[in-house]
RNA sequence: GGAGAGGUGGCAGAGUGGUCGAAUGUACCUGACUCGAAAUCAGGCGUAGCGUAUUCCGUUACCGAGGGUUCGAAUCCCUCCCUCUCCGCCA
């Protein structure tokens, strides 16, 4: 969420920022509601003034017995209207609020202006592509040469974009989690966290998903016929949602809360599954598990001191590459544009792996800092030099997305005769076994 | 699932319709005393808004959440959430 006080004080300015990545603010329509908030905050204000000194008055005058039939009259009406004008007042705020979630964030002033993908800025490429002097199969080929791989089972258990492992697969899918949670524990000086994945709406709202991405999200009632969690709260019928991201219990780990300042900068590290919808991504990637339902991701989340979350995204960013390096990886970094980073990040690298049967970089890790967008959400704050709260910064990237991490091992290790070798950093977590062959 | 207790400021803990944003203790900050410290004494010490207003001023809201009763609600009523204790069930 964007200050309100910053499109008080400059909309045209933040407007143009907005425009850089095709965002088009309505300033008409904020000012307009602007416009309207502040009479009626005012006029509400003084209403709620006027009956708070009147009600004294007469606490006042009744303590000392005296008739207070008088002030009672003068009050009379005054509920009617100070009602009214409260409703008024939580209509228009909610309507302001709501245009104010709907604003994705600013960029930060060092990402390339661009309009979409093209416009990415290439930051580095790391490794080199590897060679193969026979026909490379791609990763569902491989897998299920080896029997590991079995989507038609996934599918009959649950249905399309589900992917079923079996032994050294399945092995290896876990040893490449645990890979990557040691190494950021016990190398990068994060602490591993064990979260719910199913959280609530309020922390979905926290980090951004909601209210504008619930149709990416898997919600979750009780069986039938379903029943209401919060439903004198906030009227709606749902009670948990699927994490799409372990950012969303993580992140909200600190939401409501004032961290103290030697406690910053907080770096946690969760190993989820995560589950996504995939709206609007029908005929993509239908091929494999490069774009499942349900898929595993390590991610990295840091708050931190705003001053310092530059210095922590490079940080993180390097942190998710040693993976890919460990592991032997071709990869590229690219710093985002303008015009396709994520509503909520100021700023996003993306790492992409090098996949040879398709012959090209796919996305494996996302690092992005959000400022104060998602603090001011979850009003995640810490206690400043001077003792006041301030907002903090929130940080986070995948470290890495365990599915396609597997699916770039497959490609880019694979022999001749279909079998994989195992990278060196990963043999300690497979019993050793340095080749994985057919089942067989 | 059954029975009971409870959710108040950083923490502890009073407050059961009126000058309560909230006693008191403790922690913390400032000052006095002291060579210095401890102890003691005095003062201060929440958050989010609004008013062209970070600091001074005025004002509103906030005692788990939402709604209601009332001129007035931390206090009464309703719904929900959460925590704790005992029983049952369970990985």
């Amino acid at each position: 969420m964007l200050d309100i006080q910053a499109l008080r004080n400059d909309l045209a300015g933040m407007a143009a920022r907005l425009a850089t990545r095709g965002f088009v603010l309505d300033t008409a329509s904020f000012e307009k509601w602007e416009g309207i908030r502040k009479n009626i905050q005012t006029h509400a204000q003084e209403l709620q003034a006027k009956r708070n000194a009147t009600s004294k008055q007469i606490g006042f005058a009744k303590s000392k017995g005296e008739d207070v039939a008088g002030i009672m009259a003068e009050v009379a009406t005054l509920g009617d209207e100070l009602k009214q004008a409260e409703v008024l007042l939580a209509e228009v705020q909610s309507a302001l609020q709501n245009l104010l979630e709907g604003l994705p964030n600013t960029p930060n002033e060092n990402v390339p202006v661009g309009k979409s993908a093209a416009d990415n800025v290439e930051v580095r490429k790391v490794g080199a592509k590897p060679s193969f002097d026979f026909a490379v199969r791609d990763h569902v080929s491989l897998g299920e040469g080896l029997g590991g791989l079995d989507f038609e089972t996934a599918a009959k258990i649950s249905g399309a974009r589900f992917s079923l492992l079996k032994g050294g697969l399945a092995r290896l899918h876990r040893a490449l989690a645990q890979f990557m949670l040691d190494t950021h524990t016990d190398q990068h000086g994060y602490t591993e966290v064990y979260v719910p994945y199913l959280v609530n709406a309020a922390s979905m709202r926290g980090t951004g998903q909601l209210p504008k991405f619930e149709e990416d999200l898997f919600k979750v009632g009780f069986g039938s016929p379903v029943q209401t969690l919060d439903a004198a709260n906030t009227g709606q019928v749902a009670s948990f949602y699927l994490i799409p991201t372990a950012e969303v219990p993580v992140t909200n780990m600190v939401r409501d809360e004032i961290v103290p300042l030697e406690k910053l900068p907080m770096k946690l590290v969760a190993h989820t599954p995560c589950f996504r919808s995939e709206a609007g991504s029908a005929g993509r990637d239908t091929r494999g598990m490069i774009r499942q339902h349900q898929f595993d991701k390590v991610e990295l989340v840091q708050m931190v001191h705003p001053d310092e979350s530059y210095v922590a995204l490079e940080q993180l960013l390097g942190h998710a590459e040693t993976i890919l390096q460990k592991l032997g990886l071709h990869y590229r970094v690219v710093k985002l544009c303008t015009g396709d980073i994520g509503f909520s990040a100021a700023m996003t690298y993306d790492i992409e792996v090098w996949l040879p049967a398709q012959d090209t970089y796919r996305e494996i890790s996302s690092c992005s800092n959000f400022e104060t967008f998602q603090a001011r959400r979850m009003q995640a704050r810490f206690r400043n030099a001077q003792g006041k709260p301030e907002l903090l910064h929130t940080l986070n990237g995948s470290g890495l997305a365990v599915g396609r991490t597997l699916v770039a091992v497959l490609e880019n290790n694979q022999l001749a005769d279909g079998s994989v070798v195992i990278p060196e950093a990963l043999r300690p977590y497979m019993g050793g076994l340095e080749v994985l062959r057919s089942l067989e």
